[in-house]
DNA sequence: GTCTATAGGACGATAGAC
DNA sequence: GTCTATCGTCCTATAGAC
């Protein structure tokens, strides 16, 4: 009777393992939703096992958030684009390559509205400080920046959930060059592979 | 020892106060997060009590959805404005006067997503839906019109969820109309009173 | 670093009395 | 229409062995 793999990793290595496995099951539950024997089972590990590593249930969705600003900063580059429609671009075609990760935020920005969630805070720092980066990026572009920034990040939040629920009809980078059309006027300009401004 | 108060009601005004405490506490915890021993205690009912009522949890939902469903249209009249930017100025004006039945959308929107949610085909339906209608009220406007749709709804939503999340610093009125000045063009025609430009 | 064992609750739901 | 009592399951977390 073969006992269950339990490959004893080395813990940089398991905690990947685990952010990864929490990262799907969070995006398809929410954090009330999920369970951490789910968690150690997608892992090969029981619970005590999985608790070890990440402390308690808040530490780990903690890990998954601080995983993911993590990889964000790596991806856009640093510094990234300073014209804000390349750089809207640009977030947007990662996007559309990723779109777990995407349903990851959008399931926890909504959880999170409610003052007690453990990422409550998280959301709303994120949420301000993309705010700030946005409008200042858009004051070279409108006289009403920070409307402008709001708008942005109003079309792409809420692109993204029709796109993410009828994934099979739609496509996220072809709705945004549509929105964008109108928000920066005239067809597009800086949509296309270069995009490498800075 | 006074026994807690356990008022007897007849059973549609009971069902009414069952809705009412669930549209709450599903606005603030989703549907994963959701206790029927909550909504019992603020009912003032034991659980059992609760589920003659609703029959079970996925129940208790639905109840929701419908009440919803008719208080919606209820408030839009029938027919519904046939104007793109005065339906939508009117969308906006109610929804700014009830915060928790915007966030009890926002939450089960996101969480939704997940195909073996119990209100996934509710929203599925009603996102297309609400596309077709407005895609057909846009259709004078614009030569795109699924595109001007799909953006109003996705701007609608996202400043949904900034003004949420900021309750205090943001005006959702004010917020949707200074995006309606960019996708429909010049200052407020239609936004109900004068409401100067600026 | 991972396990077994278990504490200690909360959960949704059912049966049947009143 | 609401109760009491209870079932069986799931949950997070801890203690301590290996």
């Amino acid at each position: 009777m073969a006992r269950r793999e339990r490959s004893r990793l080395p813990a940089p290595e398991r905690r990947g393992q685990i952010i990864a496995a929490a990262t799907a099951l969070v995006a398809e539950r929410g954090f009330w939703g999920l369970s951490m024997q789910d968690v150690a089972d997608a892992c090969g590990l029981t619970v005590p096992g999985l608790l070890h590593h990440v402390g308690s249930k808040d530490g780990l969705l903690i890990a998954v958030l601080e995983h993911r600003d993590a990889e964000d900063r790596r991806a856009i580059g640093d510094p990234p684009p300073s014209d804000l429609r390349a750089l809207c671009a640009a977030l947007v075609r990662r996007n559309a390559t990723q779109p777990e990760i995407v349903r990851l935020f959008a399931v926890l920005a909504a959880e999170s509205l409610a003052p007690d969630h453990p990422a409550h805070d998280y959301f709303a720092v994120r949420q301000q400080g993309v705010l700030d980066s946005l409008t200042t990026l858009a004051k070279p572009v409108t006289a009403r920046p920070e409307a402008l920034a709001r708008q942005i990040i109003a079309t792409m939040d809420g692109l993204q959930l029709q796109w993410l629920r009828a994934p099979a009809g739609t496509d996220l980078v072809a709705m945004w060059e549509a929105a964008a059309q109108m928000l920066f006027g005239g067809p597009t300009a800086s949509a296309g592979r270069p995009a490498r401004s800075r």
